[in-house]
DNA sequence: TCAGTTGCTGACCGGCGGTCAGCGTCCGAC
DNA sequence: GTCGGACGCTGACCGCCGGTCAGCAACTGA
């Protein structure tokens, strides 16, 4: 029995080498660009043994893609979990999924390199389900602060929980983008932004509109 | 003379057909996955011709991309010398980059190509320094609607108008990269969002955050 | 030791953006 | 009308890339 478990172990072993060699290629060059051959040199394997470990390219990037989004779900968790109103659980939402966003622009940039492509992922992939499930999951934790804070009174209640948080989440999304991608757009676009105030007062901008008028609120 | 004008006219109409072939084909397929081949049986020459008239696929996109902000910022000109305060102007100049986006979402995305590749486009070139200032422009006519809103009192003077453009520009671009990619959001999220409200109702959200408390709105 | 299983390699495939030698057509001078 | 040079275009070719798989080496258990 010792050897059949061993070459699982080895055989999961490889494909976290895998795995490792393949961030870092993406990370540093974008997916785009990034090479199977690269990847293989720098997993120190063969080209054609990525395609025993992953199907293509795409489940490799999806791969990466969901070991991010475990994280990221992590730390928001942690912040929904932490004390206070739901108008203050959501600003630490907001903050915390910036700040993870923008530590490492490049990890980022990998974790939207679906816009605008034509990937073609499987709906019925376990692991496609699994990315699917965190994305949703970072949804609920949102619409979950604002249900509290109409509750607890720090948030109105004329606004529709589930559309505010898409229409904030879409916003703060739009920021980190343009964010993750500044060398870009100071290549497009003149301006004298200060890139650090960007978020933060955007997070106070919307805060304000969304608080119950006549409660004290941490700004 | 007149052999060497009718040339130029026919180099010229020659060139917006290629143009028109690569728009076509970008429109339908997606900037990544069109190709020079099919560019170029649209257009019916050869594939080699298309670079008698362009540089490179990059440069036949940034043509296509400059023609359609040409016409955005046509729009935004006309949006904004429409009456109204300050508030209200800014207002229209959101609803209309948001109509223009969404009302041919194939064209929005494939303006935003750019996000997460590492086309090298060239800084010095007429093509992009055109591309640039129309960006620009878009970016002026918001900072001049907020301006006149502090003026004429529609809205706060508490933030700083490029800043509050910027941020603003940049959450309804979030917003519009959400909704022209609905389908791949549809695939990802399950939510109930009434898609023909996200944006209109963001545009209230913001507006009512900036406005000057005290003053007759339009709401 | 040996047959069967497992794991891996690297040559190969077709698709793609881009290149350019070679050819056909046009044009103006004679 | 003829001819040489200029111009415009073509399509075969190139190298790069993701993906494939026949063939080989190493491993395993009887």
């Amino acid at each position: 029995m010792g050897v059949a478990e061993r070459r699982q172990r080895e055989r999961e072993e490889r494909r976290v080498v895998i795995l490792d060699a393949a961030e870092r290629v993406f990370l540093s060059k974008g997916v785009a660009v990034a090479t199977m051959e690269e990847i293989a040199q720098q997993a120190e394997v063969s080209k054609g043994a990525l395609y025993l470990y992953f199907k293509s390219k795409d489940e490799l990037y999806l791969s990466i893609v969901t070991r991010s989004l475990r994280e990221l779900v992590v730390r928001l968790e942690r912040a929904a979990a932490a004390p206070g109103s739901g108008l203050e659980r959501y600003r630490r939402l907001l903050h915390t999924h910036a700040g993870f966003a923008l530590e490492e622009p490049d990890r980022f940039r990998v974790g939207i390199g679906w816009l605008n492509t034509n990937y073609s992922v499987t709906d019925d992939s376990p692991l496609f389900g699994e990315y699917r499930g965190l994305l949703e999951r970072t949804l609920a934790l949102s619409v979950a602060a604002i249900e509290q804070g109409k509750q607890d009174g720090s948030v109105v209640t004329s606004l529709d929980s589930l559309e505010l948080a898409t229409q904030i989440g879409a916003a703060l999304f739009g920021l980190m983008v343009i964010q993750a991608n500044r060398l870009e757009v100071d290549r497009r676009v003149r301006h004298g932004l200060q890139w650090e105030r960007l978020i933060g007062s955007f997070v106070d901008l919307v805060s304000g509109a969304i608080a119950q008028p006549g409660r004290a609120r941490t700004a």
